[in-house]
Parts: C-alpha cells; structure tokens; sequence
DNA sequence: TTCCTGACTCCAG
DNA sequence: CCTGGAGCCAGGA
C-alpha cells in the first residue's frame, strides 16, 4: 500500500511517459534506454509495460519513438493498426524496412547522452 | 492472496 | 547464424 511517499511505480510510469514526450521528432529510443536513464536498467519490460499504458495518457505519449534495442518495431502489433507505428516513424524521416528502423543508430536517441543524469 | 504473462535484454549452447 | 532459458517488476484473473 503506497498512499503515503512509495509512489515511485507511479513516478517510474509518469517518468516514462515524459521521457517519451522529449524525445525528438525523427528520433527514437530503446525500453533499455529509458530503463536504464530512470537508474532501472533491469526494468526494460516495464517500459514497455508503461507504454501499453500510454495510449491512454494525455498528452499523447509517442510510442511509436520507441523501439527495442535492435531497433525493431517490436511494438508495432500493439498499436491500433500493425502498420500505424511505422507510418508514424516514416511520417518523421525515419525508414522502416522489414519492422526494422533503417540506420537505426543513427536516429538513436540516448536521454542519457542528452539529458544526462538530472541527480 | 497466489499464479501467469508480458511493447525487453543478456548469456549460453 | 539462430534458438532457448533466466532475470527483471508490475498488473490482471
């Protein structure tokens, strides 16, 4: 029961979401990324986690800028059309080929490298 | 309450 | 090269 200070899941969600939100149009990030910028490296799955949730957050989270580590759309089946996130990701300059981001690393955005450790 | 699954990632074979 | 198993934390039944 956290009512009183122990709300870091819910932080750990919101962080994500806004993470997600500062990320660059015609840029992308992986969930490791993101895990590992919020000091839970470990937590991958619960970015995506997080993500499944961020449909429903206001404002829109974009979530088609994130991608696992190989830069596939591993997501992709999740949003409300197969092809919705490539689309997306293309609309922003960013090449899809075979559900995988072309040059990945290229358009690889590390909030880490960007925003570094805020601490 | 417990058990299972998951938009991930790493390591071993 | 590709496939399988383990670790991770949170949410749903």
């Amino acid at each position: 029961m956290m009512d009183s200070e122990g709300k870091r899941s819910n932080d750990f969600y919101q962080d994500v979401f806004d993470l997600v939100r500062l990320i660059p149009k015609g840029k992308v990030t992986s969930y490791g990324a993101i895990a590992r910028y919020l000091g839970s490296a470990s937590a991958s799955r619960m970015v995506g986690w997080a993500m499944n949730a961020s449909h429903k957050q206001l404002p829109p989270v974009p979530a088609h800028r994130v991608v696992n580590r190989n830069g596939m759309l591993s997501g992709k089946m999740h949003f409300p059309s197969p092809d919705a996130m490539q689309s997306l990701l293309e609309a922003e300059g960013v090449k899809v080929v075979d559900d995988q981001i072309v040059n990945f690393q290229q358009h690889f955005w590390n909030p880490i490298d960007e925003l570094g450790f805020d601490d």
